[in-house]
RNA sequence: GGAUCUGUAGCUCAGCGGAAGAGCGCUGCAUUCACAUUGCAGAUGUCAGAGGUUCGAAUCCUCUCAGAUCCACCA
């Protein structure tokens, strides 16, 4: 054995000693429980970071499991990520000053398609140098024809439970990448903006939007405020910078009385609670702003009366960008004697993009929404009843139970290319002009509904809408488009919107397993741990409970276990601004993979950032060190002795007390160990395992006891080979690749590799 | 606005009712010894602050200060 372990001469063929011996893959017994762990499917385009070597907790629960005797089944996946990946390829494009409106939808798709086909690998293989154990030939990837297959019949099925709805509602849109989010993909950015007060008839109000006014439908007032109460259900004459409008002030408690000027003006088109009062009182959706974020004038441009003083103003208004808009509006109003003040230290949260930071701007488009509160009445009651528990805090639990109680219907729609689309097909020729796709440049034109919207529609105009559209979702539900079975009309366009990615992974743990029949899904569903990082709590988890719940009838979870952010050595958050991002894989190299995960798990509270440093993980590298030295000491002490007995009860009785006193303690250690794995203390149970090999074992037993060892003592040697061995064991889980080579080195009864080794007291 | 978490050695953090701990860093000594990716010895803390419960509190309770996070979103 050489003098230092160096983990570049074994790390390979060990893997691929494990992979080759088809130790990943279970055999499915059924007289035996089974373990399963679905791996959190990584973007497939992505390659690996800190975050997924955190996955090394579930590798320490599958190794371990495996040596308890469990058949054993760590899923691994590759996730297509929606948006992720459209994004990711969009700025590919950009650089090569392209972008998505250049190509058709098909030749996008197929161009990405290509591009993560390219990438698909690279994750895959840096998963391997970690030495997670994942059953690889049960890989799936997302976009898999039978994965897909599932996920449109549980669309269908959701449409049969009346769970499924299209609704033209506010959508927190992007108008830079093209699409609508749901609710929890918007972030809230805290900002400082001019907060204007305007002269509005009788009224001055208070607005940061001044360029949405043209299309107010109403002015609000809190019936309590003295102030306004004599005009309320008055209809005012307003003058604006086009002119003229008229408008009615309508009752709303919730208007501030305290803010502004306590009166407030009314915009159903383009902000979410304006949209519910619009509701209420009948009020038009007038939107202003388009799918770019431009406005647009064309229903005040198209007037044929319409003042040409006025004309003007509209025109040059017209095709503005937001922003460049509100400042010209703000310079016309004041000259119009309109602007009363400028308040220019208002802060206020604005809605933005996750992916790209732009200004969401809510606007009116019909999307499809799943019906959520019946799915997370069951999502929750798991847990309530303890049918899945989470770990490692219960501050997580109260934040799950609160999210599905109050949670709002899903937004499934979103207006990309990349990812199956929606099954829904529309018949042009009795239900024409139903949906527009704002994605590329498709060749097919069809009026759209947003621009239907722009024409003054009123709530029953679009809940009528909504109900011809329903007729040939009824009629048309196959995968491939037919003739519309009421009017037998051909000209039928499948929805253009794809799904939510999370609608897809939402479905992972049955649809990975082959949901309704396979063996598989039969003997593996419900897994049984699930470990992910808390951020996708509601994205992921959450959803995932809800959808296996309403497809399975089971939850798909007997364990949540939550780990946490890997954070640099000030414990500041890694990212690419700062630099301080360490490459996993950088670190394999360097100091090897078994340094890499023990620094990971090493002093990583339950529910704490861990904070990861070189100097941890090169201290790491120093204890696998240690722990081949102790072999090769064993090793080498057996070379020039013969007959080195086994360690047995009967043999127990010719040990020192020094060696009676070592297995003892290791003994102890070996029931703590099983425990803190089955509490999921994966930290206690590192620091543990490397306070007892080299404080207790390396420093005191084998120093006390060295001439012993090395005056080729048999009865030393077999304590010293049973501590080594059973120690190899333990920290199998944590150091698989250190461990399996000095496994391989001891001379032993067992030819087994360490990996399917009994655990001790198994 | 609602909720939650954290504050312990220079740094990162364990401990969460019974004599203040670990890793890294630091200081000194050792060196043909399984390992210098080493060993031995050592220094460093009003356990954020105040009050309370208790025979006993870093640990439980209340408040204060400081930092972080989640949810809801305000014209």
């Amino acid at each position: 054995m050489d003098k230092a372990y160096n983990h570049t001469d074994h790390e390979t063929d060990i893997y691929r000693m494990w992979e080759d011996g088809g130790y990943f893959t279970p055999a499915i017994d059924k007289k035996k429980k089974p373990f399963t762990i679905l791996l959190p499917l990584p973007n497939a385009n992505d390659p690996m970071h800190m975050g997924h070597a955190l996955f090394t907790v579930q590798d320490i629960l599958v190794r371990w499991h495996r040596m308890m005797g469990d058949p054993t089944l760590w899923l691994p996946g590759g996730d297509h990520a929606g948006i992720e990946t459209q994004y990711v390829y969009e700025k590919k494009l950009a650089k090569e000053e392209k972008s998505r409106f250049d190509f058709d939808r098909d030749t996008l798709y197929l161009m990405i398609e290509e591009f993560v086909e390219k990438n698909k690998s690279v994750n895959r293989d840096q998963m391997k140098r970690l030495g997670f154990s994942l059953d690889w030939t049960r890989y799936k990837y997302s976009l898999d024809p039978h994965i897909v297959s599932i996920v449109l019949d549980t669309f269908r099925s959701l449409h049969k439970d009346r769970l499924l709805y299209r609704d033209a509602r506010l959508v927190n849109y992007c108008p830079r990448d093209g699409t609508g989010f749901s609710d929890l993909e918007v972030v809230y950015k805290e900002q400082v903006d001019p907060l204007y007060y305007l002269k509005y008839g009788p009224f001055t109000i208070a607005t940061v939007r001044p360029e949405t006014k043209f299309r107010d439908t109403a002015l609000a007032a809190n019936p309590k405020d003295k102030r306004y109460t004599q005009f309320i259900g008055k209809t005012l004459e307003i003058m604006g910078l086009l002119g003229p409008i008229n408008m009615t002030v309508i009752p709303d408690p919730d208007v501030d009385m305290a803010f502004g000027t306590g009166i407030m003006k009314v915009t159903p088109a383009h902000d979410a609670h304006d949209f519910e009062l619009g509701k209420k009182f009948g009020l038009p959706v007038t939107p202003i702003i388009d799918t770019r974020g431009k406005m647009d004038f064309s229903w005040f441009l198209t007037k044929k009366d319409a003042d040409p003083k006025y004309r003007q103003r509209a025109q040059k208004y017209h095709g503005l960008k937001v922003a460049a808009a509100r400042k010209i509006m703000v310079e016309d109003l004041a000259s119009d004697g309109l602007l009363v003040k400028t308040d220019e230290n208002y802060t206020h949260r604005v809605g933005s993009c996750y992916k790209c930071g732009s200004v969401l701007e809510p606007l009116p488009i019909p999307q499809w929404y799943v019906k959520t509160k019946p799915l997370a009445q069951k999502a929750a009651m798991a847990i309530r009843k303890k049918q899945t528990r989470i770990f490692p805090l219960k501050r997580f639990e109260k934040m799950y139970l609160d999210w599905l109680d109050n949670i709002e219907d899903w937004n499934i729609s979103r207006q990309i290319v990349w990812g199956p689309r929606i099954p829904v097909w529309y018949c042009l020729d009795c239900n024409p002009g139903i949906i527009l796709s704002f994605l590329t440049n498709e060749k097919l034109h069809v009026r759209g509904t947003y621009d239907e919207l722009k024409k003054t529609y009123t709530f029953d105009e679009i809940s009528h809408g909504l109900q011809t559209l329903s007729a040939p979702l009824e009629a048309e539900f196959s995968l491939n488009a037919k003739p519309c079975t009421r009017c037998n009309g051909t000209r039928i366009l499948q929805e253009t919107d794809t799904f939510d990615t999370w609608f897809l992974s939402s479905q992972w743990p049955y649809t990975t397993l082959g949901y309704p029949d396979s063996e598989d899904f039969k003997y593996f569903y419900p897994t049984s741990v699930l470990d992910t990082m808390w951020d996708i709590l509601f994205f992921w988890v959450a959803r995932m409970m809800m959808m296996g719940a309403y497809r399975t009838g089971n939850v798909p979870f007997k364990a949540i276990h939550l780990h946490s952010r890997v954070v640099d050595a000030h414990g500041q958050k890694m990212s690419k601004s700062r630099g301080n991002v360490v490459n996993p894989i950088e670190m394999v190299d360097r100091y090897g993979a078994d340094a890499l995960r023990m620094a990971l798990i090493y002093g990583a509270g339950p529910g704490s950032d861990i904070a990861l440093s070189e100097d941890k993980i090169r201290g790491m590298r120093n204890f696998s060190n240690k722990l081949w030295n102790m072999g090769r000491f064993l090793v080498m002490n057996m070379e020039n002795t013969k007959d080195v007995p086994f360690y047995n009860v009967d043999i127990h009785n010719a040990l020192t007390a020094s060696d009676k006193r070592i297995i003892s303690e290791l003994n102890m250690l070996t029931t703590q160990i099983t425990k803190d794995l089955s509490k999921y203390r994966f930290s206690d149970a590192s620091q543990r395992l490397y306070e007892f090999a080299w404080h207790k074992v390396a420093d005191v037993y084998i120093e006390k006891n060295k001439e012993r060892f090395t005056s080729g003592d048999p009865v030393a040697l077999t304590a010293l080979r049973h501590v080594i061995l059973t120690l190899m064991k333990l920290l199998h889980p944590f150091m698989p690749f250190v461990t399996e080579v000095i496994w391989s080195k001891i001379p032993k009864k067992y030819d087994k590799p360490l990996i399917v080794s009994p655990w001790p007291g198994k």
